[in-house]
DNA sequence: GTGAAAGCGCTAACAC
DNA sequence: GTGTTAGCGCTTTCAC
């Protein structure tokens, strides 16, 4: 079982009376362009297969500066979103029959930086850049060593970039959660001021309700407060301590942020809150089984990978933002 | 920007006067062993970061045939389970610096072994099979290819494997229930026969409640009925109509399943089930934010993780089976 | 239609 | 303490 070398197209050569060159274009498929002998070939493939013949990428990623595997960088795995990111790009990356290289940096810019001279050093064909702390240096990385890349979900201003349409998703949102709502005050919960995606929902938050109602949303209607459950949980308490009872609408800008507003809902009767609309800038199976309705808004990581591989395979080098409408899942 | 050949170690010797060799160990960290003098490895250093050196992996890997990658294989990104498995490889992979390269192959066979194929193609220096359908076809590839490979999750008679203990948790699942339930009468939902965890926490409970309570559970207490969220709802459906009431226990082999099962709840009155205790062999965090409680079961991703690593670094090419306990999360 | 030979960038003897 | 050299396994002209 223990082979001690492994099979060469040295060993193929000798066994089937070719020569290396001739076996090395029947055994990674240029064999037609080199018009080569049916019956070679045939002959060939079979000792090939029953000496059990892989090919080395290594050597032959050394000739031809092409690895065949491409690279995607996310912050973390453990989480909805970017593991239906890292679920679509594989499906392309095999479409492609490439290996995909996933890692993910933690939203840490030093990690970043060192994954990616990683994958660089790896000679990655290509990558892509999701939610990136800080995407410009790495595309200035990935430019330095030649590397097609695209930026997901957080734009960039150095390369191309196929991100969520924030503004358009939170807008529905709003809009949504002021016509099913019984007053005007409503509220925006979670997120942080310097994420990207969290500006852009609030911003559409913000003008939605102007524009609706006529009147700019008041400072402590808009509680960017981070992400945490515990977090979101203070802040809805904050606001029901302000008016002595829920308002009567309530964004929420993820599930994590959620699960702490929902563990306040939890403790009030069920009356409190029959006349609250509640809406998630996020998704999960189980906030459509809660005993309320919640409106929320799914991003479509196939839809972001699809069209990302696709710019990058036009080869259209400009910097353009590509939007991607997420889906909404309304009551 | 966009330079055309990249930096070898060439460049860097001619550039700083020192040949290939020495910029190489100085460059690749055994410059010790070769005793460089300091100020030489000082002087190469700088030339090397002002030119932008990067080395090149292919080569390094050729020469050494140990490429740095570092593979496992997993059922699907996109779920609780398996991403928490990725995240924690990705930790043990980092403070190896090896890159990881993990890759879902969806439960077929097929794409598992072509997966496997490429993986080895690419020579990875290690593989981790995590919830393969024939670990031992996978496993016999990489011993022909003299690859260090370990099994998790589920386990293979061809390597050594490590497990969850789900006999334990099912185990210790049923007797909670049992213990809080107002009747004997419980309950298994979801999962499908073929599945070795689906089985093991089967054995668990059948054996469980037969200590228990004396009594052999019978055939329709055990709903071995799929994993979908319908499959779940017809099971409970059909129980349902049988008892004419919820049973007095439900243990749910999913949060999948859970989410057909709590279709289906939340249609009753909620005195129908104020009487019955319900489990999920699976954990999610709004799973303990409903209007009852559920008692879970987690897996301990990470120190399954953690074991297949430390068992592989141990060289123990046993091919015993280490069984990892879930945590509780009773209510 | 097929073979010979050079070389991708690096490492590891071995030389001095 | 440092340089020379011979490959690792493959691709790709260029011969014939």
């Amino acid at each position: 079982m223990e082979r001690k070398r492994k099979v060469t197209i040295y060993d193929v050569a000798e066994k089937s009376g070719a020569s290396a060159s001739t076996v090395a274009s029947i055994l990674n498929g240029s064999w037609e362009r080199r018009r080569i002998a049916p019956d070679t070939a045939a002959r060939v493939n079979l000792v090939a297969e029953t000496l059990g013949y892989s090919a080395n990428r290594q050597a032959s990623a050394l000739r031809t500066s092409r690895s065949g595997l491409i690279g995607m960088i996310i912050p973390l795995h453990d989480n909805r979103y970017f593991s239906s990111i890292s679920q679509s790009f594989e499906e392309e990356a095999r479409r492609r029959s490439l290996c995909p290289v996933v890692v993910s940096t933690l939203r840490d810019p030093v990690e970043e930086r060192h994954t990616v001279a990683k994958l660089i050093s790896h000679n990655i064909d290509q990558l892509f850049i999701a939610g990136a702390t800080a995407p410009d240096t790495l595309s200035d990385m990935c430019s330095a060593a030649s590397i097609a890349h695209i930026n997901i979900d957080l734009p960039g201003t150095h390369c191309a970039s196929v991100i969520s349409d924030n503004y358009w998703g939170a807008q529905q949102l709003t809009q949504h959660l002021l016509h099913t709502a019984q007053g005007a005050d409503i509220v925006f919960i979670g997120g942080i001021a310097s994420d990207f995606n969290t500006t852009e929902r609030a911003r559409a938050f913000r003008e939605t309700v102007m524009a609706q109602t006529g009147i700019m949303p008041a400072h402590d209607q808009i509680n960017i407060c981070g992400y945490s459950p515990e977090e979101g949980e203070a802040a809805i308490r904050r606001i029901y301590a302000r008016l002595g009872r829920l308002p009567s609408a309530i964004l929420v800008n993820s599930t994590i942020s959620f699960e702490g507003v929902f563990r306040f809902l939890k403790e009030l009767p069920d009356a409190a809150f029959e006349q609250t609309a509640l809406g998630c800038y996020d998704w999960d199976p189980f906030l459509s089984h809660l005993h309320f309705p919640v409106s929320m808004v799914r991003q479509n990581a196939k839809a972001l990978v699809k069209q990302a591989f696709d710019l990058l395979d036009s080869g259209d080098s400009g910097k353009q933002i590509q939007m991607v409408r997420p889906d909404l899942l309304f009551t």
